[in-house]
DNA sequence: GCTGGCCTTGACGTCCGGGGCAAGGTCTAC
DNA sequence: GTAGACCTTGCCCCGGACGTCAAGGCCAGC
């Protein structure tokens, strides 16, 4: 199977495989022409490659699992290494999902405090003399993110 | 007040001023040697730039509060436009949030398998005639993510 | 006058996962 | 023999938010 072929089979492009192939993962043998050789072993090495990045994992991250393949075990999450990198992502995307979700409530916190404040004026606003016709805040002190 | 002295009371760098007033973010007036000069109010600006950038928001989602300061207005979140941006961060976020709890779900279960699968081999090499030393996986059937 | 510290602009490097293009080699079909 | 599809290497490009020089200007203190 050449380059395109193994491409088209796992979803990919020809750019990424030799990108994969320059770092050193997913290496490829070499046919007299000197195209690039793959068989069905490396479509499952690409396969577990890209599945891995779908899950956001980056690629260095990857190779623990291609190289369990490599070595002949049945799932690329066979081995010690690989167990370690989906332990240490899954801290990861806990760490992650944490300082998210802060950072989720403080935004949402914020654009209520500021959906008040708004409502807050209107309502001053159209009390008293006539209602100012745009924007004339000067009067209120906006409690600052600081 | 002089670029350094600003970077210095906003706990950011003199490269990153430069970069934002670059960017048509926080403009500096000059003083006549060239330098250029900031006051009080540009701290303001960018300490609300700073607040924002912590918060994970990109520098352009930064502008409507900047030019809200900038119009006089007592918050940088009083504007419309700043809301604006609260809002879609806000469903930002939390698509970001499902799609990450997902992924985290998909690798936990991933490494719950995977580590039953490596208990059942360790049992079944204990049991029959001696314990295999290392890895000989070559018999077993892994379900592949595929 | 000289050193040291601050400032200026400009340009390139970083990280990541590739995209896109050029110039040329190779194979197949007609 | 020639068109067209495929392959090769090599090189520059992207984005985001800066870091890191380099070469030179300005100013204060001694």
């Amino acid at each position: 199977m050449r380059i395109g072929e193994l491409a088209a089979r796992a979803g990919t492009t020809t750019r990424t495989l030799r990108y994969y192939e320059s770092r050193g993962l997913l290496p490829a043998r070499r046919s007299g022409n000197g195209y690039r050789a793959y068989d069905e072993e490396d479509l499952r090495l690409l396969r577990q490659i890209r599945t891995l990045q779908d899950f956001g994992f980056g690629l260095e991250e990857t190779r623990p699992f291609v190289e369990c393949l490599q070595a002949g075990h049945p799932a690329g999450d066979a081995c010690p290494a690989s167990l370690e990198v989906y332990r240490s992502k899954l801290a990861e995307l806990d760490a992650c999902l944490e300082q998210l979700q802060s950072v989720r409530d403080q935004v949402a916190a914020q654009l209520e405090r500021a959906e008040l404040e708004r409502a807050e004026l209107a309502r001053a606003a159209a009390r008293p003399g006539g209602p100012a016709p745009q924007c004339e805040l000067s009067t209120v002190r906006g409690p600052q993110t600081s």
